[in-house]
DNA sequence: CTGTTAGCGCTTTCAA
DNA sequence: TTGAAAGCGCTAACAG
């Protein structure tokens, strides 16, 4: 291995100009500098960030726990995440929480003991992510991404799903659903749990009739599972309102299958705009959330001071109800050469 | 910051016993060993992974880096990878060269100076990359996943492609389609250049038929486009050969859109088996990658001894093909209340 | 079995 | 402006 002192020796000064050169830390003469830097090219060598990590107790290194990486929009955050961080020269470690509170609170550890300077957290839990995270925020500036985790004392910035999902219905309303069924995750997290009170609260706003809602997980199967008992059930609710978009691109797979007429006899709507959502037949309309706006106002928060003196903030971003053709036959067909979106 | 030293204080020894307990390197009298543990349990001690890794020249750490964290099936290959390494307690530092070999080289320093144990590489460009892979290959035990760089001396792990792509063509044959388009990614990376050999040599092979190649990218986006051209261009080929899944979706889209009836007039195969291609209206004829297999390989490689006296050594996995609607209006619909596959 | 000591590679005083 | 020296927190070698 390379290290500082043989580029020293190399170009013939101290460990400390070496230093001062590649930090830019301090003005060093010219010439040395030159030197320097001939010696560096020569010998390739590399800064050990372990060890300057080490001495500067700063490390230029968050940490991102998502709950699951395979989840697309987790990974469109993941993406919009990175690319901001990597523009002031910060790396980001990534934990998958594989959707389990303990895999969790090992993988905050495991980022924890790595001298992190900040950590960005999309708790799987609502209740259950709460002791690791409340340490996590003692140890290291923590900021709650898309969820929250009940009583951390740390920044949130999340999207108001009381406006994302009222879009939504009053949508559905409006094009004349009266009959609703709401196929979401349990409510263990604090989307799932909002979204869930948010469809509640619509119903009584706007009178509409609501089907006992159905809970499983954020994911294709459970909205395979939930859609087979809806059909199975004999009488189709008007429209499905659907907890993300996983769990309505299973909705409509079961839907098709049994040969059901969407949107004619139902209609579905997700939440998400995962690049998938345009490739479904039909087309999905969903409650797209601001990935970027979110990235950006969490990656600010975190390379900013902290919680102040009046506590830990937070910020709602409203999100935007994208209408296609699984609620409305009207809806533009996607334009076959426009290039994919990807909120 | 609470140190090793203050948990030696509170327990009464050295810090060098302290080391000891909680590593488990050398026995120690089980009287102060509790003590020690007392001490960390009050104190809320946890090591400092820098400092460790600084004294030990180890991080039980490896880097790993993909093309797109966003491309479901990379995202397969980290999850699959990180499992298989969290139960031998290494960490994955995970880089997304955004399919940019610039990010990536970049990327792959920022995983280079933290002292990984390991590098796992998807590597972006066959040619672009190979550079940054090869100065890596020479500060780090390197091992290349799914795709290879040229001239890299590492072990490759990936999959045998001539016998993916035949396999999708002699099926197609074999139901009678005698006029092929393939459409797949620009030959930049490994895969895409050895499927469309393989695509032609199978041509060759079977007698069939083939429109003009069209290369574009991996993308659903490539796909549309690739298919509105065929599809304005008149006569339809009996069927396409797509090079991955994400081309196939947009390809069934837009054959979806324009009315096309798939199986009927046109088959369609993809690569990879997403999850996501058992959601399309047909369901996807597609070739699987092994990716746990892959996963495996190249995690055992990589805790292995690296290359021996006689170069690198290259693994291929055997594909399979999954056949579904969208090549067969035979083929058995998914069972509703199957798990949802993730190859 | 335990403690003392040295040093991983770097940055930052402090003196010159 | 530059260099010498100390030390970040830990572990391995060496004594005892």
């Amino acid at each position: 291995m390379v290290t500082m002192r043989d580029v020293a020796q190399a170009a013939g000064v101290s460990a400390a100009t070496v230093s001062r050169v590649l930090s830019g830390s301090r003005r060093v003469n010219p010439e040395l500098a030159a030197r320097v830097l001939a010696a560096q090219d020569e010998l390739g060598y590399r800064t050990n960030l372990l060890a300057s990590g080490l001495r500067r107790q700063r490390t230029d290194t968050v940490g991102m726990v998502v709950p699951q990486v395979g989840n697309p929009y987790f990974s469109a955050l993941m993406e919009a995440v990175g690319r901001r961080l990597q523009r002031v020269g910060i790396t980001v470690l990534l934990v998958d929480a594989e959707n389990d509170p303990d895999a969790e609170a090992e993988g905050l550890h495991r980022l924890l003991d790595r001298s992190i300077d900040g950590l960005l957290a999309v708790p799987v839990d609502e209740h259950a992510s709460t002791a690791a995270l409340t340490e996590a925020a003692e140890r290291v500036h923590l900021v709650q991404l898309d969820r929250a985790a009940e009583g951390v004392p740390a920044d949130l910035v999340a999207v108001d799903h009381l406006a994302g999902i009222r879009s939504a219905v009053d949508h559905l309303v409006a094009r004349g659903c009266s009959d609703l069924a709401f196929v979401s995750a349990e409510p263990r997290d604090s989307t799932a749990r909002e979204r869930a009170r948010a469809f509640d609260d619509a119903m009584r706003a706007t009178g509409a009739t609501a089907r006992a809602s159905a809970f499983g997980s954020y994911t294709v199967e459970w909205g395979r599972v939930a859609a087979t008992r809806l059909v199975e059930g004999g009488r189709l609710p008007q429209a499905i309102v659907c907890g993300n978009d996983l769990i309505a691109l299973g909705v409509l797979a079961v839907l098709g299958e049994a040969g059901v007429d969407v949107p004619g006899e139902v209609a579905v709507t997700g939440y998400d705009d995962i690049g998938f959502a345009t490739l479904t037949a039909p087309a999905l309309t969903t409650v797209r959330q601001p990935v970027d706006s979110l990235a950006e106002a969490a990656v600010d928060l975190l390379l900013g001071d902290g919680p102040g003196e009046d506590g830990p903030s937070v910020q709602r971003f409203v999100p935007k109800l994208i209408v296609r053709a699984s609620t409305d036959p009207s809806a533009p067909v996607p334009h076959r050469r426009r290039v994919q979106e990807r909120p």
